[in-house]
DNA sequence: TTCGATAAGTTAACACTGTTAACCTTAGCT
DNA sequence: AGCTAAGGTTAACAGTGTTAACTTATCGAA
């Protein structure tokens, strides 16, 4: 009886999640979802001020999970170039294995609903800033040659994103494998951002 | 009086890509694209089956108008290398200057709505294909080492889309000066692909 | 033991949505 | 003059987010 547990307000937060990922947020409806859970649509108003704050929930959520994942298999390394590449592994780890929860954080904007609030976004910085410390690091250390680190921690953030977004909005070529695009993918994001080695 | 002359269809497409653009698309309405025309609302399905039909040309237009954006700005050089610059820079470039019709292009699954038919993704593929040409001639000729240029090319096209739509979806750190972070993104995605240079 | 307050729900209603069926009006051709 | 087709129109249906007003149950204090 672990279902009948769970308070109305996880409930809905599951159920919204799922039918945001399978049918969109067009398909999401404040009726269907109290029906799944049998349940007056009214009362989800007890839990959300409206549609947009219970898809914002979900969001914030994600973020802070994916955030959680990112540090942990940071935490796992020492050396500055494996914290670097396990920062990288770890986010797209988490991508590709919570793609619901992952595809969440993104459909902010694009679906419109009202926008994200500004200040909620700064809470999502905790993962660039881990990562443009390393980078500060791999700076001092010689192994990389940039004068903005803020930036290149942007930026591979921004190009994983790409890729990761081509390959679960399903836009890839169907004959190649997913699995060794995303492996050469961050092979080529990382090594535009190291310092080339040199045979002397 | 050249307003005048626009067919309805155009206006329709017109006035829905900015709404579209600006409003997104729930809030893209049948009533309120009639209403801004002065026209009823049902004469719009004289001419498109329904909503998703409508937003589908929009994507199809734009995704015309980049392919021959791309072409043309890399007809204009010849070594393989300005080439494979070129289709990069066209590509961001038309991002850049056309904002509105790039993001239609990407709003399709997010935003749930009928599934972008497959057979017109394929028609998509001309940009894909002349830079898989172009990366062919590099390995070629010595200056990128893979050994797959369809990857390589989706990978390319990934990560700068990725770069893209974090600028246009606001979600750089203000700190951040945007034209300079897409540079140095392009800079950084280009050199992950050339073969490094050697000192002997 | 009853009163009152609070929490957690409900029903009914409003204004709006995409979409369909049926109707109208005009222009041009025979 | 009459027919046809193009290019619209109006009215209606089922579904949407959201609000206001109502109910019901629980629990503590008098």
């Amino acid at each position: 009886m672990i279902e009948e547990e769970k308070s109305l307000r996880d409930k809905i937060l599951d159920i919204s999640r799922s039918v945001l990922f399978t049918d969109g947020f067009s398909a999401l409806s404040m009726r269907k979802i109290a029906k799944e859970i049998g349940v007056s649509a009214t009362s989800i108003y007890l839990y959300f001020d409206n549609k947009d704050h219970l898809v914002h929930t979900l969001i914030e959520e994600s973020v802070e999970e994916l955030s959680k994942a990112i540090e942990q298999n940071a935490a796992k390394h020492h050396s500055t170039i494996d914290k670097f590449e396990a920062i990288i592994q770890g986010y797209v780890n988490f991508a590709i294995s919570n793609s619901e929860k992952y595809q969440v954080i993104y459909m902010v904007l694009s679906s419109k609903m009202a926008r994200y609030p500004k200040e909620k976004f700064r809470k999502a910085r905790r993962g660039y800033a881990l990562l443009e410390s390393v980078i500060q690091k791999g700076i001092n250390e010689g192994l990389m040659q940039l004068d903005e680190p803020m930036i290149a921690a942007y930026s591979i953030w921004a190009q994983l994103h790409g890729v990761i977004s081509v390959v679960q909005s399903q836009r890839l070529d169907s004959r190649i494998d997913e699995n060794k695009f995303i492996e050469e993918s961050i092979d080529h994001i990382v090594q535009g951002f190291l310092v080339r080695i040199t045979t002397t």
